[in-house]
RNA sequence: GCCGGAGUAGCUCAGCUGGCCAGAGCACCUGUCUUGUAAACAGGGGGCCACGGGUUCGAAUCCCGUCUCCGGCUCCA
């Protein structure tokens, strides 16, 4: 009896009945033999999808099979980071007795572990020598991984007989998972050395495998990131084949490091934190000039859209966001304040505001939609855990938009609102993921109304052919939502836009239009913020440019620096003929060498460095350095204004 | 909010097994230098050692509490 299997060339190998992944990289040759880590196995003809297995495991006969080995890239990486997982949980329980172990998967990036360590023993990164010294004896005796089904109730026992109760859980919840029709026999085990895991698999056949691994940090999290349960400790680590890609990897996190925004306001002197007021920037000069520029974006793209832009307060009587729902769900996470006796609370959304100013007129079909914008200040008392720098603030300055349409309008509003979104972030070469958000648990409006609203959004997405993740659950309590998300420069993901659909506010507060039928109506909202809020876009255009912002948005468009005191006076006529074109520019004429000046001007990120000395100012002209070290000598004020302003208006 | 870590000059950090007036570099100020594309030289000023309490003859250093920040987790209208 024999077995055929396809090559991912195309070519078809033989082998014995039984034979396994290892058996088949060996009959390809040697070399592979050796590197072989894991078997990609796909059999579409039985209706298998592509799996990975371990080299040990039977292939069957007619399936398409890669090997899997150092050389194939994140699938490998995931491979080996797993492995190392397994390790570190090796290494864990034999130095810390009595501790319990939950679930070590391979992240992007790397993988991590969670603990419950006995009363009285906390972790911190004092023991990472210790934990990786252990970890490396066992990497260097190349433990194979070997995999074992076991019966069920004899996993279970076994768990149970070593105390480890998460474990017990899990196989609980995987025989509660199961089809009925199906019910779960067995589970895998895999041991490495001393250790065995309740673990899907698959691994690499030994420990060896693991080239280089660093632990990284130790943090908390909740079992099954549910916070009524216990908060277990959190390993993470990552691994690589070789010391130099583990070496790349660190470096290049270092340098993600230096573009963190919160690094960069302080440095570039864009913003500031106090302690008297936490999770709320203040904007220094600098960085107010991003904060308008990027106002004046928003206000003159929205007129162009039919938007008109409104005002209102920030503080209202409780009364509003009891009826607005806000009071029931968010009271927690509102500002109040008692005034002359009355309670009020400041505004943690936009929305009843415009509701109110909606209903302040009378409105006809003939006038909807009616689209008002407002760059909205909104106070949430965020947890304090959660505050980031400008990404995640208490006081929030909102692009915000309310749109009142009827029934009919909506997908076409929707769909203007998602061009107007991708008409901003292409500016910036940002390309958005999106997310549609369902209806969550604690919702208020009937199915009838949500089942309306996902269809419309749903639709508009579809229409304009996007690419969405479905996100069940995750709406706003009013309404479903469409998400545009962004990453920051160490790869978390940050909500920026949202285009939201609301039927039931509409409801709360009996808004209405009078129809063509002469009856009045009930309009349909959509809320929508596109940039998000000015705090979190500028907090991410700083990571996105790393400090070099565009010559449109820099605090400073260009700097003249002089050579000596004797280019002072033209120097001063040069930055003065600029500003009075409208660019932004500062003159440096310290008594300070011309090296000096550059040096200095490179660390502020001025796109633009103006040298003069006698031959400029003889000649009227400027000798221009950009900031990536382009130089350019002789170049007449006149053409350089004309270029600059061309640079501006192109918001290059 | 939860777990862990940290708060010393404007910034980055040293000092912290308790005891010499609390230090360095950068920044800042003054003077000298008059500079041709990433750091001239010299001098000087600057610190409720986060805040409150405790232990001690004595606390930046040890203990407790509070606040803030950092890394995660949960959350994010």
């Amino acid at each position: 009896m024999s077995i055929a299997v396809t090559l991912p060339d195309g070519n078809q190998l033989s082998l014995p009945d039984g034979a396994t992944g290892a058996d088949a990289a060996a009959a390809i040759g040697p070399g592979l033999a050796r590197a072989a880590l894991a078997v990609r196995v796909s059999h579409p003809e039985a209706g298998e999808q592509s799996q990975l297995r371990d080299l040990s495991s039977p292939l069957p006969d007619g399936a398409q099979i890669a090997i899997i080995t150092a050389k194939s890239g994140q699938e490998a990486l995931a491979l080996i980071r797993h492995d190392a997982a397994h390790v570190l949980a090796t290494a864990v329980m034999e130095l810390y007795p009595g501790v319990k172990i939950s679930i070590g998967p391979a992240i992007e990036g790397g993988f991590y572990y969670d603990f419950d360590f006995p009363e009285g023993v906390s972790l911190s990164e004092e023991a990472f020598p210790e934990i990786e010294a252990r970890m490396r004896e066992h990497i260097a005796a190349g433990e194979p991984f070997t995999r074992t089904d076991v019966p069920v109730p004899k996993a279970r026992e076994r768990f149970v007989a070593e105390g480890q109760d998460y474990k017990v859980e899990l196989i609980d919840d995987l025989v509660a998972a199961a089809e009925p029709d199906s019910p779960l026999r067995s589970v895998s085990l895999y041991e490495n050395g001393p250790f065995t895991d309740l673990c899907r698999g698959p691994h690499a056949p030994s420990t060896a495998a693991i080239g280089a691994f660093a632990l990284q940090s130790v943090a908390g999290a909740y079992w099954r990131g549910d916070p009524s349960r216990r908060m277990l400790t959190r390993i993470y680590g990552t691994a690589f084949f070789s010391k130099k890609d583990l070496a790349e990897h660190l470096r290049l996190l270092e340098e993600a490091r230096a573009r963190d925004h919160r690094r960069l306001g302080r440095e570039l002197g864009l913003f500031a934190f106090s302690e008297i007021s936490p999770g709320s920037p203040f904007w220094k000069p600098a960085g107010m000039v991003i904060f308008n520029e990027l106002t004046e974006l928003w206000r003159a793209e929205n007129r162009a859209r039919g938007y008109r832009e409104v005002r209102t307060p920030i503080i209202y009587d409780v009364e509003l966001w009891k009826r607005s729902g806000h009071w029931e769900k968010y009271k927690d996470n509102m500002y109040f304040a008692d005034v002359d006796g009355r309670p009020m609370g400041l505004k943690p959304m936009n929305c009843p505001a415009h509701i109110e100013l909606y209903k302040d007129e009378r409105h006809s079909y003939r006038d909807l939609p009616v689209r008002y914008s407002e760059a909205g200040i909104v106070h949430r008392h965020e947890p304090s855990g959660v505050l980031h720098g400008l990404l995640r603030v208490r006081h929030i300055t909102q692009d915000d938009a309310h749109i009142f349409c009827t029934e009919e309008q909506v997908t076409d509003e929707v769909v203007a609102c998602l061009r107007f979104g991708f008409f901003m972030y292409e500016i910036f070469g940002f390309e958005p993921r999106l997310e549609l958000s369902t209806r969550p648990e604690k919702r208020i409006g009937t199915d009838e109304m949500w089942d309306r609203a996902e269809r419309a959004l749903a639709g508009a997405l579809e229409s304009e052919g996007l690419a969405y993740e479905l996100n069940p659950g995750d709406g706003a309590f009013y309404g479903p939502k469409i998400d545009l998300h962004m990453t920051d420069s160490i790869g978390r993901s940050w909500q920026l836009g949202t285009v939201q659909l609301d039927y039931s506010m509409p409801e709360r507060f009996e808004i209405s239009y009078t129809g063509a039928d002469n009856a009045e109506h009930r309009p349909v909202m959509i809320h929508r913020a596109l940039l998000g809020s000015f705090e979190r876009f500028v907090g991410i255009l700083i990571e996105h440019y790393a400090g070099r912002l565009p010559l449109w948005l820099a605090p400073s468009q260009a700097l003249v620096l002089t050579i000596s005191e004797r280019a002072a006076a033209y120097g001063g006529q040069v930055a003065q003929s600029l500003r009075d074109a409208g660019l932004r520019v500062q003159l440096d004429d310290r008594s300070e060498s011309l090296g000096r000046k550059v040096r200095d001007a490179e660390l502020s990120r001025a796109p633009y460095m103006l040298v003069v000395g006698e031959q400029e100012a003889q000649a009227g002209t400027v000798a221009v350095r950009r900031r990536d070290g382009h130089q350019e000598s002789g170049v007449h004020l006149d053409e350089l204004i004309e270029r600059l302003l061309g640079e501006v208006a192109a918001r290059r």
